[in-house]
DNA sequence: CACTGGTTTCAATTATTTTTGAAAACAAAA
DNA sequence: TTTTGTTTTCAAAAATAATTGAAACCAGTG
């Protein structure tokens, strides 16, 4: 295999990981494409290195700039817009956090809230009531864990095991 | 909101978190509705209570039975099946992650080892080997440190920080 | 101002995923 | 064996998600 074959590999397989992860395919080879990349590409090498169509880059180029996976730069002299990705792989997995966290996380969190308020009457034994407990503690302390985890940076490994442990 | 609406809203969230994360909003949606029923279920109560198909709860109660989040329970002298969920929640994030990492880490860090194998031939400056690299060790400490949490259970977090740091 | 090189938008199309439902398969009971 | 109640399968239909491409837009430049 070489450079080329590996990076063409790389790139469908990131893309096959992300769907089944519930996020779009062509913008995660777009993401891939950026990270294997030696310097920033413009539109046009996007589109010609993935076979897709103008609108189909830029709206996820714009989606990728949106999670703070990828920036643009401007080249002095010149018109277009060139776009590189964030090549530290902690902090790419902590703007997924992020990201993840604010618009699934979240949401589910308050539904859970709201749900709970039932709890108020609900007889100890009702499965409902212990499940949505359960669930909901789960959910505070993961919400709580990553809040950490997103402050913390490179040292995280000893401040998430403070936050496990109390 | 009574307990009703709160089931409810909680099985409609529930699948709308799941079809966020690449699971079928149905499937969830079964499940969700095994968590909050007292009582074990037959397929014709989960085509009611969630309104589809024989077919399509059919698939669904397979597929969770095949992640481990469901089980089957014969009631004597009946013929037909009852399903049940397991509502110890840190047995169903066990079998959801013991489940998510065999079909989608495991091939992923295959494939990375495979594209790894370029790295020889690699100048030490050239973008892809590093991002590859990098993310092939983050990859591998994920799957190890899972691989602890999955065996580790009730006490996971001591274990998980002895993985963490080292 | 009008032109040029570029980006963005979005309705229509295309691809993918999910669901249906009727037929086939099964297995316990008659 | 046949009947009956049940589960399973899977091709076709429906629903959903992604992609295209051409028109609209935007901002420097002449």
């Amino acid at each position: 295999m070489d450079i080329q074959e590996g990076k063409q590999k790389f790139i469908e397989s990131w893309g096959k990981m992300a769907s089944d992860w519930g996020i779009n395919r062509t913008m995660a080879q777009v993401h891939a494409l950026l990270l294997v990349a030696p310097d920033a590409l413009t539109a046009d090498e996007v589109m010609d290195g993935l076979s897709i169509s103008r609108g189909n880059a830029n709206m996820n180029l714009r989606a990728l700039i949106d999670w703070g996976l990828v920036h643009k730069k401007l080249k002095s002299g010149e018109r277009k817009e060139y776009f590189y990705a964030e090549k530290d792989m902690w902090k790419v997995v902590r703007q997924i956090i992020i990201h993840r966290k604010k618009k699934e996380l979240e949401p589910m969190l308050k539904v859970l809230d709201e749900v709970a308020g039932v709890e108020a009457n609900c007889p100890q034994s009702e499965s409902f009531c212990n499940v949505v407990k359960d669930i909901r503690k789960l959910s505070q302390k993961a919400d709580k864990t990553l809040d950490t985890l997103i402050k913390a940076d490179s040292s995280w490994f000893s401040t998430i095991f403070y936050q496990m442990v109390r």
